[in-house]
RNA sequence: GCCCCCAUCGUCUAGUGGCCUAGGACAUCACCCUUUCAAGGUGGAGAUCGCGGGUUCGAAUCCCGCUGGGGGUACCA
């Protein structure tokens, strides 16, 4: 295939928050068009006025750049095929339903959406399958151009052909073929004079040079339609390429009541957008060598259509936060501070958070979860409520004020000391008071970091400072109860 | 109901006729490291390769049937 010709293209419809769905073929399509110097489209397909939600355009666009997805054409950046949005579009879709009337391969319909209804509900109760009864093809010609005439309102459906059957090819799946006794006329052209996407797609995808089109499998039924009117046009078809829909624990495609499905929570939970793609790319495709963990660079010069993986994959989030946790660690702290800033609730100090990361990074396992990581630093453990009774079993809250307040003059003399320094003299004491040294320490991390479960205790006292520490150290151990 | 797609550990997958008494990762468990948590290391448990028939000297791998799951079935995309 020569390569300079590749063009895919993502059509999402902007009828809310953009999907991780919709991520998901944006990073196969643009992955696919890039590894062959090709084009990457973004089409708005709102050929849907009931749907239609003004910002989901402008939140698309926000996703897809903050994925490192944004399209090489499109609403935003143009390109020599504008417009990219559907409802701009409208005469070329008459236009070409006009055409196929006139080539008979489409015809007007006058039925109501009512009697539509009547005959699909009649049709389910007899368990047949629900197909038009092509009802307004057998209408005389003069009825038909006499009610045209007269302004009726009325939809443009597609001729099926009567026999034989509709083949196409799938790079992933392989031929697959529909009878046309199983298909409809659908409707091409809507009674408001919009599309469907039975026409719109064909249309702009030929109109729009989309030599792959890759997208998920929601759509494989779809495929006949379209192939339909190529032929009708006697285009040549695109390749078609269909990636498996992302599931729900329960198997059922993702959804918003089972899933968080919106890509805005992903990015609002602090997940990097590399470790997204990564994983994403996991779902869908795996890599030759057996690597989980990859860039998008790697990827993209990877990829060939023939390791995408045919079965759904259950989205996973547990894995998805483990390998964020694994692009957190890899951060530079330079760079883990300014991703951070758009995350933090309350302003901190560049050098003291510069100070406080290489302790909690490894701790992350999103960017959101920073602010709670930070309290113990930031923030004054209240006294009263300290975990001390949770923390250390074996001894009681007056055994542990009688330890601390043993330790406190022994360590305050020492005034910053060295981390050896610091360890011998907590052991040592603990060996005195016929602790388990583990206990003292514990006791000193629950009093000044307020929490049982906390960074280095030594590394994190150097951080907030060790007169901050004694203060602490004193105040909890005086709110604890004395023998 | 009808049509299409899919089918390997709980989950994501490797595997394209013999290298498979099925490999890796997440999750899980144990141990190690260790002053806690995390990270890291080691090890364990976990899949009669959905079932049944073929083809073959030999099948997770090829064929057929069944079952299961998913998707579609709109004047939605």
């Amino acid at each position: 295939m020569s390569g300079g010709d590749v063009r895919t293209r993502i059509a999402p419809s902007p009828t809310g928050d953009p999907h991780m769905g919709t991520l998901y073929a944006a990073l196969f399509c643009k992955a696919f068009a890039e590894k062959h110097s090709g084009t990457f489209v973004l089409r708005i397909e709102d050929t849907d006025r009931t749907r239609y939600v003004p910002e989901a355009v402008e939140a698309l666009h926000d996703a897809l750049h903050w994925a490192h997805l944004d399209p090489d054409e499109g609403p935003l950046a143009g390109g020599p095929y504008e417009p990219y949005t559907q409802s701009e579009r409208l005469p070329t879709y008459h236009e070409r339903a006009q055409r196929l009337v006139a080539t008979g391969h489409a015809y007007p319909c006058f039925c109501t959406p009512e009697r539509l209804a009547r005959l699909r509900a009649e049709q389910e109760a007899r368990k047949e399958p629900t197909r038009y009864d092509r009802h307004c093809l057998y209408l005389p010609q003069e009825e038909v151009q006499q009610r045209l005439r007269a302004g009726e309102p009325h939809t443009i459906r597609l001729r099926v052909p009567d026999h034989g059957p509709v083949t196409f090819h799938d790079v992933i799946r392989g031929t697959i073929s529909f009878e046309t006794s199983v298909l409809t006329d659908h409707i091409l052209l809507k009674s408001d004079g919009y599309p469907t996407s039975h026409l719109a797609i064909p249309v702009d995808d030929y109109s729009m040079r989309i030599s792959h089109v890759i997208r998920a499998e929601e759509w494989l039924s779809s495929v006949p339609y379209y192939v339909l009117i190529y032929r009708a046009f006697a285009w040549a078809e695109p390749v078609f390429a269909h990636l498996s829909v992302l599931r729900n624990a329960d198997r059922s495609k993702m959804s918003k009541r089972k899933n968080n499905t919106s890509v805005r929570w992903y990015r609002e939970h602090g997940f990097l957008p590399e470790a997204v793609l990564n994983f994403l790319a996991l779902l869908g495709w795996s890599h030759p060598e057996g690597e989980e963990i990859f860039s998008y660079e790697e990827f993209r010069d990877l990829l060939t259509l023939e390791r995408i993986v045919k079965s759904g994959p259950i989205f996973d989030l547990k894995k998805l936060e483990w390998m964020n946790g694994v692009y957190i660690r890899r951060l530079a702290i330079g760079e883990l501070a300014e991703r951070l800033q758009p995350f933090l609730s309350q302003p901190v100090e560049p050098e003291m958070l510069e100070r406080i990361l290489p302790l909690v990074q490894e701790r992350l396992k999103t960017l959101g979860e920073i602010n709670d990581a930070l309290i113990p630093f930031l923030q004054e453990p209240d006294p009263a409520c300290l975990p001390f009774a949770q923390a250390i079993k074996r001894l009681t809250l007056q055994d542990i004020r009688h330890g601390l307040e043993l330790l406190y003059p022994q360590l305050t003399a020492l005034g910053a000391p060295d981390a050896s320094t610091f360890e011998g003299t907590v052991r040592s004491l603990a060996a005195e008071l016929g602790w388990k040294a583990g206990d003292l320490f514990m006791s000193v991390r629950v009093a000044v970091t307020g929490t049982s479960a906390s960074p280095p205790l030594y590394d994190f006292c150097n951080v907030i400072g060790w007169s901050r520490a004694f203060q602490r150290l004193r105040s909890a151990l005086e709110a604890l109860p004395a023998r």
